[in-house]
DNA sequence: TGGGTCTACTGCGTA
DNA sequence: AGTAGACCCA
């Protein structure tokens, strides 16, 4: 990783020609003889540049704010910069770190920068190195996850374990856990596998272990964690894998049990700074406290972070971590960052109304020079595909006129399967789009597989992965066969994969595994076979991407989708051949990267980093994505949509001041994403598991003052229907009409969800005055019982939606006639192809689809409410 | 014994 | 929608 030795004289070409290439006055080039030599980067080296030649630590400092200033050149004890949405965080951030290494305060090699995401990483390596030159190489610039991975695989020996560990994604979890309840004999009805991770993972980001989580169980439930907490440990243990939660807690274990690691890495480390501080969650907190250390040896810390930008609490992220920074860190200094270059004013006075309305927070209040700009442009649909509609409108004609190219706006909504019918219109008027997350690539099932087979050739001890892959493709070993196997290595306390090896081998020390017929025990050998010569291959370092083809090959995966007359299983051949481009790729980048680097790299993806980047997009895509992925990124144009009480807010967020205040600081991150123009539009009524509900407006609206917004249409059609009957529309008590939800246009049941507001309180005019973690038993009370309503009504609704759905799916049978009765075999007409066979047939009701021959030249896959189908005669 | 197929169920919260 | 469980057949 470090790179070559060079001469001084070499690293100043490198930086100035970088750095020329980097700032966009041109300044006087310094003489090579009159070079700031720094011998080895040393502290103390650092010679001031001759006069009249430019100094690179002064130019670092160009054109930033006071603040930011202050930021960049702190020096001595820790530093607290609170950056408000747009202020220039990154900037400072960056800039700090060039200044610490140009003023010769840190050596590159001590830095140690955390980012949120693996993408924010490699922007902030990008200009480091164009500031710095390939110095830059020697800091340590990644996310905690990638940079505790790093640390483990470092210190392997001392945590017991191999380098070559697994990293197990949240599928990979589910189905251990799932394997730990049948084995343990939990009644997956009591707790779910899902639950249980859950509980599993808030207690890994407390650091809290099986033993310590043992001795403070507090009711019957607790004890059913508590035997599923244990189980699911050991049996990754016995995988040689960590969960995703497990990466920082095994981190801090690791540093905990071993001062001499510890102190390693806090002489290594001298300047650690933390980007996006208050989504940090207690574990992360305490392992940035123990690399810092205490005392006078202390390294110097530096957080950036905006409390009202946390939104990550469901995965344990703490807001106490910054709100007490300095406390924590008494000699702490604080900078406010508050001016924004991204926005025009009209947007963060937006932002700043809705803000405002949490408790409890420390008050900051974004402004910026760059004038007024656009009012927020407001939109009431009638209904999602109505909002959909409109915002399509909108794109056309601002692309059309030249205002924006379609890169440059975004949409945002708060839960992925908002983006159906947003996805579907797009489609329709064939504007481009890109979707950020929803089903992932690594999550589909073909990929899935395919990196089963790379983990157990990199870790033979990953039983998830082993028993993925031990029956696919078939391969004749069903059930019996695999009770065999795992029965044997239960015995002998080996793993899935240890047990595969003494397969027919009478002469292991254990003997061969009993059990088996003679043709699995074949099947199986021949399958370790075909392993055994892969990891081989791989071993001797064979590229991933070859390993993949190989596997892929030998195994059969490939030939039986090829073979297979599921058109879906064409799809999956690209998929896998993307996946092949994706490690030749990774290989090209890093050519000595083994296949367990390129496992690593894959595991630790996360939605953000398939966002395009900055420099690849010409007149490109609208984005597509949920506000939490969309955080830290901005553009021009942005809509926020689905702005209604139950959709955004969460319904399950209403009951909950705790997580009421978290989304509303997710429509902060929201609103202030826009630059120049914002839209903000919500749905009357919104379809939610099939069957349409009647939503209120987001109470983020109101919260935001009516001069700031230009409404294209500010009521929906059922409440200028309401509005002519009932005189009480306006202000607190709207939606009070005793009827609502029975109005004729609403086409089915509305669920239980009752008029007014959902969470039943008046409308809170004024943020509310009560400390927000000073809440009486009394409080909680209420709001438990009020959330236990909610569920119930959610309950109601659900099952209301069902009937529906199978009312309609009954009628829609109906209608399909004498096709409904269709079976395998039939012939049927299509209008354009003719005659042809039905081959088969999937789903139901209005979903049911024909695979149907035309004259053995191609299968089509027809939706029978769709094709233009008749039967002969 | 394994595989195929059908049905029923749960799922939509955010990485 | 995708999967687990039941059932039946080879």
């Amino acid at each position: 990783m470090t790179p070559e030795p060079i001469s001084a004289l070499e690293r100043l070409r490198q930086k100035v020609a970088a750095q020329a290439a980097a700032q966009k006055p041109a300044t006087p080039t310094a003489p090579a003889g009159g070079a700031p030599a720094r011998a080895g980067g040393a502290p103390g080296g650092y010679a001031p540049a001759p006069s009249g030649s430019a100094d690179a630590a002064d130019r670092l400092i160009e054109g930033l704010n006071p603040q930011q200033k202050a930021a960049v050149i702190h020096s001595g004890g820790p530093l607290l910069v609170i950056a408000g949405a747009g202020s220039g965080k990154t900037r400072v951030l960056t800039h700090r770190i060039a200044h610490l290494v140009e003023t010769g305060r840190a050596r590159p090699g001590e830095i140690l920068a955390i980012t949120f995401t693996n993408k924010a990483a490699k922007e902030m390596k990008e200009r480091l190195q164009s500031l710095l030159g390939p110095v830059a190489h020697r800091m340590w610039i990644s996310t905690f996850h990638s940079a505790c991975v790093r640390i483990l695989r470092a210190e392997h020996e001392a945590l017991d374990m191999r380098s070559t560990f697994t990293i197990y994604d949240s599928a990979d979890s589910l189905r251990l856990m799932n394997q730990v309840c049948r084995e343990e004999g939990i009644d997956s009805r009591v707790a779910t596998p899902k639950s249980l991770l859950r509980r599993i993972s808030d207690l890994k980001n407390e650091l809290v272990d099986p033993d310590d989580f043992a001795r403070s169980l507090n009711d019957e439930a607790d004890v059913t964690v508590a035997a599923a907490y244990r189980g699911y440990q050991s049996r990754l243990k016995s995988a040689n894998a960590l969960d995703f939660d497990d990466i920082i807690m095994t981190t801090v274990n690791l540093l905990q049990a071993h001062p001499a690691i510890t102190e390693h890495y806090q002489r290594r480390f001298r300047h650690i700074l933390v980007d996006e501080y208050q989504d940090t969650n207690h574990a992360q907190y305490v392992l940035i406290k123990i690399l810092t250390g205490t005392g006078p040896d202390a390294g110097e810390l530096t957080v950036v972070g905006d409390a009202d930008q946390s939104i990550y609490a469901f995965r344990g992220a703490t807001i106490r971590n910054i709100e007490s920074f300095e406390e924590d860190y008494p000699a702490a200094t604080s900078i406010l960052l508050e001016q924004n270059y991204r926005s025009t004013q009209n947007i963060l006075t937006a932002a700043n109304a809705v803000i405002s309305n949490n408790p409890n927070r420390r008050a900051k209040r974004l402004w910026t020079d760059q004038g007024e700009g656009d009012k927020v442009i407001g939109y009431v649909a009638d209904s999602e595909h109505d909002e959909a509609r409109f915002l399509i409108e909108e794109l056309e004609a601002m692309h059309k006129s030249g205002k924006r190219k379609w890169s440059d706006i975004a949409v945002f909504y708060r839960a992925n399967a908002q983006s159906r019918a947003l996805e579907e219109m797009l489609i329709r008027a064939g504007i481009p789009y890109k979707l950020i997350g929803g089903t992932r690539f690594y999550e589909r099932k073909e990929i899935k597989d395919a990196l089963a087979y790379l983990q157990v050739i990199a870790n033979p001890d990953d039983t998830v992965a082993m028993r993925r892959i031990f029956n696919t493709p078939r391969r004749g070993l069903g059930a019996k066969a695999e009770d065999a196997v795992a029965a044997h290595a239960q015995m002998h306390g080996m793993s899935f994969g240890g047990a595969i090896a003494d397969v027919g081998n009478p002469e292991s020390p254990r003997g061969a595994v009993p059990g088996l017929t003679p043709r699995a025990e074949k099947t199986i050998v021949d399958f370790r076979t075909v392993l055994e010569e892969a990891r081989a291959a791989s071993e001797e370092g064979a590229a991933p991407a070859d390993t993949l083809d190989e596997l892929m090959a030998k195994t059969g995966y490939m030939e039986e989708l090829r073979n297979s007359d599921d058109p879906q299983d064409e799809a999956r051949v690209d998929n896998l051949a993307e996946l092949h481009s994706v490690a030749a790729e990774f290989r090209t980048t890093n050519p000595e990267a083994t296949l367990g680097d390129f496992l690593e790299h894959v595991a630790l993806v996360s939605d953000s980093d398939q966002l395009p980047d900055e420099d690849a997009q010409n007149d490109g895509e609208v984005t597509l994505m949920t506000v939490h992925t969309a955080k830290g990124l901005e553009f021009p144009t942005v809509f926020v949509t689905g702005l209604e009480d139950g959709t955004f807010p969460h319904m399950r967020s209403l009951a909950d001041p705790f997580e009421l205040s978290e989304e509303r600081r997710l429509a902060y991150v929201a609103l202030t994403r826009a630059r120049e123009t914002l839209y903000i539009t919500r749905a009357a009524v919104r379809s939610q598991w099939g069957a349409p509900q009647e939503l209120p407006p987001s109470r983020f609206l109101d919260e935001i003052p009516d001069e700031l917004v230009d409404w294209r249409r500010e009521h929906s059609a059922g409440d200028v229907l309401r509005r002519s009957t009932s005189s009480s529309y306006s202000g607190g008590s709207r939606y009070s009409d005793p009827d609502f939800g029975s109005s004729s246009y609403a086409p089915a049941p509305i669920g239980k969800v009752k008029p007014g507001r959902l969470d039943g309180g008046p409308k809170r005019k004024k943020p509310s005055t009560r400390p927000q973690d000073s809440l009486t038993p009394e409080d909680l009370a209420k709001f438990e019982a009020r959330k236990a309503e909610l569920e119930a009504e959610r309950a109601a609704a659900a099952e209301e939606a069902k009937k529906a759905r199978a009312e309609r799916a009954q009628k829609e049978e109906e209608s399909l006639g004498a096709l409904a009765s269709l079976k395998i075999g039939d012939t049927v007409i299509h209008r354009s192809f003719g005659p042809g066979t039905v081959v088969g047939l999937e789903g139901t009701g209005s979903n049911r689809v024909a695979k149907v021959d035309f004259d053995g030249k191609k299968t089509k896959r027809l939706m029978l409410s769709m094709a233009p189908l008749t039967l002969p005669e």
